[in-house]
DNA sequence: CGGCAAATTGAGCATTGTCAATGTCTGTGG
DNA sequence: CCACAGACATTGACAATGCTCAATTTGCCG
């Protein structure tokens, strides 16, 4: 199905770099970790809820989204991934999935057995408590969702993930305007913020009225940025990025245009 | 199953025995762990965002809850914790706290260093597992709670609080009327749950009225277990507890009532 | 018997949801 | 190259859930 040769694991090395440190021998381990590469289509499944997991997933390319229903068919996202992020790592130790997680756009993805991630934290400790680190990060993510849904207006809700996308997205904190990649509905914005889409709509167009925004069909352009994260109530502690303005990398988000190329 | 010599860290024992098995050695670092021993009074801060953590804290007795405030000012809880809850955890991987925890009633505390926690996970890979498990659980919770604020209506909301902390303390499943511990006020609800304390008193008092409950100071009373489940639309699996029935109980009715699988 | 925190009530209003229709863009097949 | 389908975005009118503000009452505790 997709060339598995060269290591392809790069990304998640690069995104568990962020927040840990490895030795060339931990890294390596994680590098040789037994991958089964597949591509998944827009909108298809990746796990269901009450589905028993036995394999965790490596977003490789494209993005992603967690789930869950209501019993009146309402959905509510509870995270957004993007490339390098991995997923469902959590059932490991709890094998029984307590949400559905979904691909947005096409998405390369690499499958890696809870047996062998957890051999490799066993044979390397610094490597168990990175992973658990990055467990650790997503709750704290999730408890930030949870303020943005419970005390904050449509607006702020909006504003406060279009912020996190950019960050996580490598946007630096300059005031420069910049384009992010932006793989969602305007229906999935109001699945992620408790909103409906109609109201997302005719909130978006205030803030693209006001300049705060300008938006494309699969990117987002921020004007400002200051103002942005004003809007939306935003501090990205709760990313447990390492430096205030992404030290080591100097380079701007990706181009929208080629993160969703084919 | 386990006897310790007279360890005040048995309710952290218990808990964690809900959903990982330990050896007898492992049960006994456990409960070796040195720990300081404190009693906080109510409305105190155990941890306030922002802070560098250096201790993790068992609450052994009361009631205890995370939460962050908004910009403005608005408080939104992201958790309540009860005896035996293992409090900041987090913390020994990601030292910069990102919420505050507070004591919700009087409660007795026992902090234990990172470091010890860390080593011990180290020298027993079991109690790692263990307590990487928990802090799973708390991420599904959490996630849980991002539908309850984001997806449900108030009178939805309150009812899966209920359920949440009535199956927490250990309710069975049968539908015998039963009475739980109600450390919150209203407005501590009204933070839980996204909502006004004046709109939670209203949506209290249909709830009254219809025979679903009726509250005390301290305490709430559920006349229909099965109904109230219905109404909060909950559905015990996020809580990743062992069995279908409550506690580690032998007594739990042979339920027909467990219509609620997904 | 005060003093307080918590619960309760009422009136009016605002944000957001609902429903239903229409407009717009993109890719596809003829 | 154009017509068409389908998904998405946009609009309008109206309803409603939940909020604000401001009393007032209740119950606990010293």
């Amino acid at each position: 199905m997709f060339d598995s040769r060269h290591s392809s694991l790069t990304p998640m090395l690069d995104k568990l770099q962020l927040r840990s440190t490895f030795s060339d021998d931990e890294s390596q381990a994680l590098l040789d970790l037994a991958v089964r590469f597949e591509r998944i289509e827009p909108s298809k499944y990746i796990v269901r809820e009450g589905e028993v997991m036995e394999n965790c997933c490596i977003l490789l390319s494209g993005s992603a989204s967690r789930h869950k229903l209501t019993r009146k068919g309402s959905r509510q996202i509870l995270a957004v991934h993007l490339r390098g992020d991995l997923l469902g790592l959590g059932n490991a130790l709890l094998p029984i999935a307590d949400h559905s997680i979904q691909v947005l756009s096409r998405a390369e993805v690499g499958y890696i057995t809870h047996e062998a991630i957890l051999e490799v934290g066993l044979a390397y400790p610094i490597i168990a408590c990175a992973l658990w680190r990055e467990t650790l990060v997503e709750a704290s993510v999730a408890r930030e969702w949870i303020v943005n849904v419970g005390r904050r207006d449509a607006r702020e809700r909006i504003a406060h993930l279009l912020c996190e996308l950019a960050v996580r997205q490598g946007m630096d904190s300059a005031a420069t305007p910049d384009t992010i990649f932006w793989p969602m509905t305007q229906e999935q914005v109001g699945d992620a913020t408790g909103l409906t889409s109609v109201h997302v709509n005719r909130t978006i167009q205030t803030m693209r009225s006001e300049g705060l925004i300008s938006t494309d069909r699969q990117s987002v352009t921020i004007h400002d940025w200051a103002a942005l994260q004003d809007v939306g109530d935003f501090s990205r502690g709760y990313l447990h990025l390492p430096k205030p303005a992404g030290g080591e990398m100097r380079f701007k988000a990706p181009g929208a245009a080629q993160m969703h190329a084919q």
